[in-house]
DNA sequence: TAATATTGACTGACTGTCAGTCAGTAATAG
DNA sequence: CTATTACTGACTGACAGTCAGTCAATATTA
């Protein structure tokens, strides 16, 4: 085989990218290191220059992914805005996440993806949470919410989603929420369950989320 | 190899509890077929008698431990008792499940058992989803509860409660919570947020509970 | 400027382990 | 005695991971 050196960081991108494709193509289980190299033109070996473990180019893929999440979660902490607006921004920030997880995720063979599935979660799980709990915090202080519970109502809130997320079809981003707001059972659903679990008045979500739709087409 | 015929029943229930403990002790991935088979004194072709695969017995396994869960849940949608009581023994097999879990699970290496977690989730939730769904539908036509979204309710209070679980440390029965229902933040919390979810009062079911409570230990 | 040394990216044949197969054999039932 | 059922264990192919060594690019020296 001809040798061809590269930059690194090319070469560990290159990998990263062929693996990201072949775990969408065919689970994280089906994708064999073999098969990552043979893509990538490169010999086994190389592989694991790069990576201790198939495992570990996976936690490589995950960080990448959940980066955005991440960067998103800090400036969302820093505004200063209403607990209602955060939680509407934190609620689009979800649903990226949801987006970034169907490009990596084989949900036709979601059993061989059962490892990425647990990384993931556990992944965005600390990442989440706190932060949201701190928005819950606010908006009890600013009296727009009601609970003692706040960590609690922010793993609840979480998990909620999440679960009805599955358990429904799927929707993408705010742009779509806004599209069926006024006959999708599934986002009233969801409006409904996290007022009642943080606490806040009915149909604020919703009233909140339409001011700030028409300010933001207004522009 | 000294040879020894059993009745099919026994043999597969041996093969079956030495995989339940071997999967405790050292998860689903880490045990090998190889490792069963030995445990258990027969040849490797004696499993794939009994078991098409390595996923099949974990199936199996599952299946067994299903089995309770969906009994309790069966007597319980027959039942003629009020959605508070019948919500409070749910409750109760709710948390049987966990322990099932905790019987085969290894919680240390929780990664080695991904696939377990998901089939495990898999079967449980369209067991538990809809009568959950028929108690919250009861409970609103008896007044106790009021929401829009009996399933996506449900399907909330389902997340929740193993997301709480997860995040808090666990209790295993009604027992439990009883000793530590004036003190434990986590049992209220979720005796909280189920009520907000479902729309009861405040306070309702703590209040069943330590009814219910009463009357049994006069017995 | 050419020869030499050093680094580090890269190679690929190799190992050990695993899930799963199968041709055949012993035990049991009819 | 025959047929069926329970069982055997050596085997296969695929896999993750290893490692001694190779080659190309760069740095150092003559």
């Amino acid at each position: 085989m001809v040798r061809t050196t590269k930059d690194p960081e090319v070469r560990r991108k290159e990998l990263i990218d062929i693996a990201i494709s072949l775990f969408a193509e065919k689970g994280y289980e089906n994708t064999s290191v073999s098969d990552i190299v043979t893509h990538a033109d490169v010999a086994q070996g190389t592989f694991y220059y790069y990576f201790k473990s198939k495992d570990e180019i996976l936690d490589a893929i995950l960080d990448m992914s959940t980066e955005e999440v991440k960067q998103g979660m800090k400036i969302l902490a820093q505004q200063d805005i209403d607990a209602v607006s955060k939680l509407l921004r934190f609620f689009n920030i979800f649903y990226s996440i949801f987006r970034n997880r169907e490009r990596i995720y084989n949900y036709l063979h979601e059993e061989s993806n059962a490892l990425l599935h647990l990384k993931a979660e556990k992944k965005i799980f600390p990442l989440v949470v706190p932060i949201f709990t701190e928005i819950i915090e606010q908006g009890v202080k600013e009296g727009v919410f009601s609970t003692s519970h706040p960590r609690a109502a922010a793993v609840s809130v979480f998990a909620s989603i999440d679960a009805l997320h599955e358990d429904s079809g799927k929707i993408d981003n705010l742009r779509e929420i806004e599209a069926s707001l006024y006959d999708d059972e599934y986002v009233r659903a969801i409006f409904d369950i996290i007022e009642r679990i943080v606490g806040a008045e009915s149909g604020i979500l919703l009233e909140f989320f339409q001011k700030w739709w028409a300010k933001r087409n207004m522009k």
